[in-house]
DNA sequence: AATTAACTGTATCTCTAGGACACTGTGTAT
DNA sequence: ATACACAGTGTCCTAGAGATACAGTTAATT
């Protein structure tokens, strides 16, 4: 019974669709700043942490005055999402697709950078709010010029947003396999001491790391797409 | 104090380096069993319902007598995952380093469309069994003829890997923002109410879906790799 | 102004899930 | 034969999500 799951009830809230206050007294806080609070607590000792109860005391409340602000952690969550992912980024002053979606992907980049533990909870079956919105809005804009369908902007959108999203997860420790966190470290261990299984991963452990994997992945990327857009454009 | 997470205790439970029992009574069960048995669950009631209680009274036993077989939730949830990915590809029968990547890709999407739930958990740092780890050395083994380094190669594995997820993620209802789930058709009304401020989206969300992400993002990508290893290829 | 209805915040209780610990019974090695 | 190691049980504790009833407050209605 745990994690009041209401998609529809998400969507009011997070698109400003909920009746207002008419007659009681006004409440201390507004969901924008119970929004802010969460995401403090999650940038500073981790997603772990954010409980009602916890957000709540950094309120000065107590856990159930926070249900009048939203209606459980599953809105908390997803009001957090919302104030965590930042304004979109405005790609009108770059000129280029690639350039326009190079400059998508470094903004973005740095938003999973800002806060690591939007990579665990921005999975699953989920309603976005209007900034996080925004943000494939603006990548579409990239591609608005190019001879890719309109799906396969989206799909072309949904592929670099994918790539910065797991790289940043790779990258940071306490999200994906090797690179940061302890288990990193007891991995290539393993890896060392099975080194006759797995030669190839050996390998690769055993070399200085370049952490030029997201520049890597993004070229290419974009490589890929440059080829399918100038072979469109050529047989028109 | 809740998932009692030992990195250490983990890798010793998934490469079999537990000490073996001299004397008591044997077990009714092996780790193996317990890991099908949750894995059972997990596929037809979903991850949210595996729980100790749950795993134990599968098996015929008390909550704490699993504890006998994994030390804690996390270490369950991780020969879950092991039990889960299968055993990796052979890629030996293919030729050619796209051939083989192809082939990769369409086995891991296989095991992911297997147990959708694996895109939910297999997040964070996190330690890998021989058998997932016998994944990312299968499709290092497609490009070792390659003129990429041993890093750009790892690289293009986890692009790859990343891909396939991400777009299995996002087909999954009860997984990713649109497509699937109940908050897709949510997602949908509130693009068509805003189509003012979110105009490009809401064109895309107006054409039938093709489902062909997953092939699109895949050949773009390895349009992209071929690019740079034909590249290197002739510079040589 | 008085009244009333709506609303904020509190206190208390329940439920679920993970986990600690002590204990019983059993079987194998010495 | 016996002692030790280990499987499985029962009981307790903790944390977190959430329901509900209530007290206090304030703005709209009369």
């Amino acid at each position: 019974m745990s994690a009041n799951e209401n998609p529809k009830a998400v969507a009011e809230l997070l698109w400003g669709l909920r009746k207002s206050r008419s007659r009681g007294p006004r409440p201390a806080f507004d969901v924008a700043q119970v929004a802010d609070t969460a995401v403090k607590v999650a940038d500073t000792e981790g997603l772990e942490v954010v409980s009602m109860q916890r957000v709540a005391a950094e309120l000065g409340l107590t856990k159930m005055a926070l249900y009048r602000y939203v209606n459980g952690k599953a809105e908390l969550i997803a009001v957090m999402i919302e104030a965590a992912v930042g304004t979109p980024p405005d790609l009108s002053g770059v000129t280029g697709w690639r350039a326009k979606l190079e400059e998508y992907a470094r903004q973005l980049s740095a938003a999973w950078r800002r806060h690591p533990w939007l990579t665990s909870i921005t999975v699953g079956d989920r309603v976005m709010g209007p900034r996080e919105t925004g943000w494939p809005e603006s990548a579409l804009s990239a591609l608005a010029d190019t001879s890719l369908t309109e799906r396969e902007r989206l799909d072309a959108v949904m592929l670099v947003s994918s790539h910065i999203r797991a790289t940043h997860a790779a990258a940071t420790p306490g999200t994906q396999t090797w690179t940061g966190g302890s288990a990193a470290s007891i991995m290539r261990d393993l890896l060392r001491l099975n080194a006759d299984r797995f030669p190839l991963l050996a390998a690769v452990e055993a070399t200085p790391s370049a952490t030029t994997t997201q520049e890597f992945g993004l070229r290419a990327i974009l490589d890929g797409l440059e080829h399918t857009i100038s072979q469109r454009g050529d047989d028109e």
